[in-house]
DNA sequence: TATGCTGTATTAATACTATAATACACATAG
DNA sequence: CTATGTGTATTATAGTATTAATACAGCATA
């Protein structure tokens, strides 16, 4: 069964659709391998019974990754990883993932008139990795 | 006319709803006194058409914001900050504000395996202030 | 008083998101 | 073959988001 154990997860008070969180977490952690090509995911019913969502929701966002070339479907099977997906991604390549939610956290610091300092102290103190 | 000259921006393709977006920012410029008790909001109108959208989404945000005691209603003439809002905001409590934001880029960081000081360089080299 | 500015209400239409309950074709393990 | 597991299609329903075109009441001022 190769479980992959990954974990989704969803904001359910933050505007964003539900399916469009799990395409975006798909991605990325395919673009860091996390997500290997070849590599199965988790069940629409797993998910969805999951995450207490409606597996049509999930099945929406597989559906757009396969659209998208991320994912391929194994009829009666599963999805797993596309295998010929654009070439390893390096660092540089995964940052530029990252651009939106750096964008979004320095405007909403700027509004709050949070300085740079203090906003790398706080996710300095926030992310133990 | 008293002109605060705030600008309110949207990212179109987010998928949270713009009257989320203005609220958020509303709330965002009132925590940190950059719209101060008193100042008066950009008319429904001139926002609707700088941001190209509906003047009723925009009175939508207006209204919540209303009902959240944030903004005060001046009939026939606009919004205004309102007068009675809990003391200042601290800088921990603005810091507070802004929690969700960095949990989100701080799990977004995690999936695409970017570490903290890639991530830390990246803000710094991004946030001038 | 007339003009022009506020926010808002109304009605209608459209689109998107999500749920529920079934059903189907396919694959695989027993 | 049977049972169970894939993803998906279908139909119906509901709530939300957004737009459009009007209209109205209140305020300010020339």
């Amino acid at each position: 069964m190769t479980e992959q154990h990954i974990s989704l997860e969803i904001a359910p008070s933050s505007g964003v659709p539900i399916y469009r969180q799990i395409i975006e977490q798909v991605r990325r952690m395919v673009a860091s391998k996390q997500l290997k090509p070849g590599a199965e995911l988790p069940s629409v019913r797993s998910v969805a019974q999951s995450l207490a969502v409606n597996p049509m929701t999930i099945s929406k966002a597989y559906s757009l990754l396969e659209a998208e070339g991320v994912l391929q479907r194994q009829r009666g099977k599963g999805m797993i990883v596309s295998s010929n997906l654009p070439e390893s991604q390096s660092e540089d390549q995964r940052l530029h993932l990252l651009q939106p939610a750096i964008e979004q956290i320095i405007t909403e610091a700027r509004q709050l008139e949070i300085g740079r300092e203090t906003l790398l102290k706080e996710i300095k103190a926030r992310y133990k990795e």
